[in-house]
DNA sequence: TTTCTTGCAAAGAGTTTGCAGCTTC
DNA sequence: GAAGCTGCAAACTCTTTGCAAGAAA
C-alpha cells in the first residue's frame, strides 16, 4: 500500500527534487504532529532527534520546498514566527484556525465554512478566490468550561 | 466640532498616554492613508516628511501603543512585515482584505460577511468568537479585466 | 521634581544566503 | 564529473530594548 511519504516522494520527483533523508526526516516530524502548529525551530528540534547532523538551514529550505509544492501551508498567528502545517491531503482550501486568547491553543476546523462568502466576493467584487486564510480570535471550550467568562 | 484627531487623543489620555507631535504625526499618517496597509518602515517614511526628526523606534512604539489600544490593527499578509491599519471607527470587528496574487493589491471589505459563519464556530466548537482575521487571495477585479485568466 | 517620551545605537529574533564539501546519478 | 543537496557561519531584515537626554505636568 502506498503510504503518504510515498505521495509526498513522488510530488517531488515531479519536480525534480530528491527526497533525501533530512527532507524525509523533516516530513515524518510533520506527518507526527498534524495537529499542531510547529514552527521552523520546533521542526528543526524534532527532526534532530531523528538525524542530528542536520542544520537550521536544511529544514528552512525543506520547509520552504513543501510549501512551494503545497504540501504544507506556512501560517502566521501575528507573533512573528511562521509555522507549518501538513496540508490535508486532496484539499483545495486552507482550513481555518481558532485561537485561543486565553490559553493559546490552536484548534483546526477542517471543514470549508466559507463556501457561501467566497460566492459573495467572486459576484460582489469581481474576485477570483484561489485561497483564503481565516482565523478566530477568543476563547476555546476548554477555557469556556473552565470558568465564568464575562468582558 | 470633533475630529477624528481628538477621539484618539481622548482615547490616549483615557489610557494615561499623551498625544506628542511625534504620536499626532504619526496618527495622521495613518489618516492620510487609510487606504492603504501600511509597514512600520513605510509610515516611519511618511512621517519624516512631517518630522524630520522622529527616529524609527518611536513609530514602532506609537503603532504598537495604538494596537493595543485597539485604534490600529497590525495584520501580516504572511510576507514576514507587520502592516497596520486604522480601525474603523465603531468596528467590533475586523474588516477582511483581498489580496490579489497577480498584482499585489490589497482591498478593503469593510462589511462582515461572517456573521453566520461564527455562530457555527459559537454553537459547533463552544468557540466564544471575539474576533476574526480573514484574508482572500486570488485574483483582482483589475486582473481579472486585464486578460484572460487560466491556471 | 517626577514621570513620560524620545532618538540613537545596540541587541535580538527569525530567516536567508554563500560557499566548500558531500551525494547521487 | 555535473547537478543537486547539506552544514556551517555569516549576513540580513524586521523589531525591540537600554539608556541618557528632553519635554510635560
Amino acid at each position: 500500500m502506498e503510504t503518504r511519504i510515498d505521495r509526498i516522494k513522488k510530488q517531488l520527483h515531479a519536480a525534480s527534487f530528491k527526497l533525501t533523508p533530512q527532507r524525509e526526516a523533516t516530513v515524518r516530524v510533520l506527518l507526527e504532529h498534524e495537529e499542531d502548529h510547529l514552527s521552523a525551530e520546533d521542526v528543526f528540534l524534532l527532526v534532530k532527534d531523528k538525524a542530528p547532523e542536520i542544520g537550521l538551514a536544511t529544514v528552512y529550505r525543506t520547509l520552504e520546498l513543501l510549501t512551494e509544492l503545497k504540501i504544507v501551508d506556512k501560517i502566521n498567528f501575528g507573533d512573528g514566527v511562521a509555522r507549518y502545517d501538513l496540508r490535508q491531503e486532496g484539499a483545495a482550501h486552507f482550513h481555518h484556525h481558532l485561537v485561543c486568547i486565553e490559553c493559546g491553543a490552536v484548534d483546526e476546523i477542517q471543514e470549508d465554512l466559507l463556501e457561501d462568502v467566497e460566492q459573495v466576493v467572486e459576484k460582489r467584487w469581481n474576485f477570483l478566490v484561489k485561497d483564503h486564510r481565516l482565523t478566530f480570535h477568543g476563547i476555546c471550550w476548554r477555557c469556556n468550561d473552565r470558568g465564568s467568562v464575562e468582558e
